[in-house]
DNA sequence: TGATTTTCTTACCATAGGTCAATTTTTTGG
DNA sequence: CCAAAAAATTGACCTATGGTAAGAAAATCA
């Protein structure tokens, strides 16, 4: 079974003739590690279902600083979100991690595919359900867990992810600096918690 | 005209007829100022429109602090949305700020109203982008900006609800303590930004 | 494989924001 | 309208994390 067949089903049913109908949307895309899916400055009009390798969103601020909103994986979604939904630019990057190959479809695609096959439009909307929760709970995570509790929750909550991807990034994403981190983890060697 | 139905279609076209198919589904809640919507450890199996009022979703960490995820007035939605959508016990606290007239809804029902009432189910999806867009900005803000900051672009954002709520409420929202953002609330009057 | 670039670590000092405790101000309810 | 409770402020001190800089380690690529 294709990848995001297999991937939508685990969460709506979904008859295999609306899905090709769906897939029929779907442009591949590969790039390879260092390449840039998403610049800040461009409408976003497309999001992308990952089909192999590993991304991730980032904002820059006026200092250079890098902010890191997601990352994703295999079966994962990517796009920067905010611009994709607001229809604004892209103040955020996507970027390759590693070596990618994705699916990508056009917003507008979508909402039409939407009007014609209700059960994509419900897939669509429990996934930005389970989102919403994710970042909601970020979000509290954020407002009263100390740096190295956001650390080890990161850890655990995605190791897969952890092993893919460089300790600057995992610090930007927590909130921190790289030297922070690396003296958090240095500490944890020590006390093996 | 309905406030929920001018709410619902200012965003998504629904008939008249669909408008009140739906509403018939919700049921008026009326509280008064500090009462508990919900209270952690309890199943959270509604969602709820404020026709008047205001209020305040908010976790207590292990060391008794409060956590603001999101404050509610006048022809919002509000719940403790983690449980909701996660369908496990809350772990958030919803409490009333004022007196409280809400219209409430079950999740099941609105569930079963979506097969039934597309333009409904495309509603609570628009609904869930914004809330998603706005949550993913929040991240941001609390990865780079600073505190006083983030206050004043709270004030800036939210100028109506800054006046019904507590300073220490505001605080909890920002993710500092009150003792904080009153250095933050001297300065500023100084120096007049 | 070796040279170059990128990432990670460490040390030292700086600072935003936290903690605690006392006081003042505001709000609430009888 | 007043007493009590809640909220806000202030001051003194503290701590987690940031900033900077330099060297070590790892990854990249020609």
């Amino acid at each position: 079974m294709h990848p995001l067949q297999q991937h939508i089903t685990a969460h709506t049913s979904l008859e295999t003739l609306e899905f090709e109908r769906l897939l029929a949307h779907f442009e591949p895309v590969d790039l390879s590690k260092g390449q840039l899916l998403i610049e800040p400055g461009n409408k976003v009009e497309h999001q992308y279902f990952v089909l192999n390798g590993c991304l991730r969103t980032f904002m820059i601020d006026s200092d250079g600083k890098e902010h890191t909103l997601q990352f994703a994986i295999e079966n994962w979604w990517v796009s920067d979100y905010i611009s994709y939904y607001k229809e604004t630019v892209s103040i955020c990057s996507v970027e390759c991690i590693e070596d990618c190959s994705l699916l990508k479809i056009r917003r507008v695609d979508l909402e039409q595919l939407f009007n014609v096959l209700p059960q994509v439009e419900r897939f669509f909307r429990r996934q930005l359900e389970r989102a919403f929760v994710a970042f909601q709970l970020r979000i509290l995570s954020n407002l009263h867990k100390t740096a190295e509790e956001r650390y080890h929750l990161f850890i655990r909550s995605y190791p897969h992810i952890e092993q893919r991807v460089k300790n600057y990034q995992i610090a930007s994403y927590l909130g921190i600096t790289p030297e922070s981190l690396s003296r958090l983890r240095k500490l944890r060697l020590s006390t093996d918690h």
